[in-house]
DNA sequence: GATGAATGAGGCTTCATTCAT
DNA sequence: GATGAATGAAGCCTCATTCAT
């Protein structure tokens, strides 16, 4: 990489850098390609040497952090082998990604996501992964046929979506594990669950 | 009521119904008032006679949205009489008013619905409630704590809201029943129920 | 005068009245048509109903102001008789005029007062009477050639305008008789007076 | 100073002349930034590239005028020194400064000079400027306690202010000594000056 | 004559994007 | 590649005026 290089892709990153911190804060619509330039230290001209336009670059923000968040969400162990660990082990990646990311969070699950033009829902995307993960699971019994695959994925990616955006607005409001353990808890006994049973 | 302010309702109620409209299917920030007024058939300025701006019919709508959904919610039979009959009634009480206010529903929903200034979040709006009443039930052991009130409430509203937004954009995508159904036990058992125990 | 024409005599009044009190707070340009009948107690298309347009309402209060000012300052004993006696009661019907007619005053002497279509500027109207005076008193030797009578009826008119609008906008600022002296001692001795020469 | 400053700064100034150029002719309220920046041969964004507002545009162009006439009138030799000089010299000043800036005199000296938003009026600093100055003349006994400061100021700008804004109008009304002497003479000896003694 | 809802031209301002340097 | 001035389409909102009741 020669020097040029270096300067460009230097720029680049800093151009992606102002955009995932303005956007968390202010959002899409709210921020202007000169708010992002001036917050990178270039000039006006030079993000659209380095972007399309103002959606390529929130595109390109959103298309990382997903891929991010799916990376972590699929090293965890196979939950087929033990449910409620597997479950538990989810929630963890999900919150940690949240923590380590929480500007990625609040643009990914806000709903300005999807409000750029020609742009796939992040979070459809990840509603269709779930939905066909489960489809599998209820075809072989391992999950029940009362809950359909689709409004599952929805239901669960809509959960997740809102409490990680909460709790990344201000990770203060409540104790990490705390939330982990919500989260686990209500997809494996329900946000109502019936008392067990007693013998 | 005089003549006059019949046409003049009659124009508000226009006004209004065009934002619905067109909100629900663009979203806040691709809607002009010159579209609403023209989709109307009133000019452009008339909008003004009705509302202070744009940011005021929106917060008007949501209000109303609002206030009927949480109506209808509330009138169902009380929950802590039988938990599955209560949590049943409630998702059916929810699907019942996204199936009649589809629009509603699609700008209710949307995170465009907080992105207007000096406006209170609507989902946050019902996520406090919840987690009012939550609290309660936790305090006097008729729910686990391992389920913390705060989170659960924004698992429940972000569950919901996206069920229900999603559903609300093509009904024919999903049976109603099928809806309430995965709700109802979703909240019961869990995204992720474990087998019960064989005797 | 029947009971309708009282009536429309009434309302006439009251927009003529509403219109001097906001043109001289306001001005003419911050003062809708609205904003006159809405103080007036009428509607905003009653106003139509008794002047062509803003501009005839403006147009008409300067013009009854300016008549009013005009007999005013004409009743005065004749200049010529005594100089400094004539000097003096003039100042005193202007200060006078302005003490009872502070809106007035402030509309008559803005400059808003000419900025209105087709309009003949009130000040310019006064110059030209006092240049006319003035032309003759020259030609006859009353008053010395060195005080070009044009430039005269300038000066005599911006002095007068802005001291009298700069009083009326708050009285309290200096005592009347103070403002009489000084508009006397500074067109019967000037603004500089050299000292008397010492015998 | 690169081509790119040279650019701005050339953009910059066709904006002010053409504001001075339109603003003289048509005041403030009938110019819009689209006429000034057409004017200047620009888009109509490149004014906003410049100045906030048509306000800001105005108010610099009188701050600008203003100091330049405040510098021509300081520069005026003292006039305690000999009084009539003095008297002629500022008015010369005052008449020079006209010519030479016959656009910016009709602003300056238009009422709208004090129409716009959180704006200090350009004639009352003048009469301010006018009257600390005629204090101390007062106080030492050099002008006349019949004269008070206050209103002496506000007749001397106001006389001033409409003349020269008259004469820059069209200067071939009068000729620019007439202007002058009659200005002096005024200050000197009143606008009605009594006949001299004889002795 | 009074009413007041409706009209729509027009002004101000923003900002994504281009392009000459 | 970086710069930043310029562009101009587009949006929001105001308000003088009209007109049906």
């Amino acid at each position: 990489m020669t020097a040029g290089e270096r300067t460009r892709a230097t720029t680049r990153a800093r151009l992606l850098a102002s955009g995932k911190a303005l956007f968390a804060t202010q959002g899409l619509h709210h921020i202007t390609t000169h708010d992002i330039a001036a917050h990178a230290g270039v000039a006006a001209g030079t993000f659209y040497n380095h972007f399309r336009d103002k959606a390529a670059l929130f595109r390109e923000i959103t298309d990382e952090a997903l891929a991010e968040l799916t990376r972590r969400l699929d090293s965890v162990v196979d939950v087929k082998e033990d449910l409620e660990k597997g479950v538990r082990l989810q929630a963890t990646a999900l919150v940690g990604f949240a923590a380590d990311n929480r500007d990625l969070i609040r643009i990914l699950f806000s709903r300005e996501a999807d409000a750029t033009a020609v742009q796939t829902d992040v979070l459809q995307l990840m509603a269709d992964r779930s939905a066909a993960v489960r489809r599998e699971l209820v075809a072989n019994g391992t999950m029940p046929a009362e809950i359909d695959p689709e409004v599952f994925a929805q239901a669960l990616i809509g959960m997740w979506a809102r409490v990680v955006a909460w709790w990344a607005e201000d990770t203060s409001r409540m104790p990490r594990e705390v939330v982990i353990e919500t989260l686990t808890q209500i997809q494996l006994r329900g946000t109502h669950p019936q008392p067990k049973p007693s013998i």
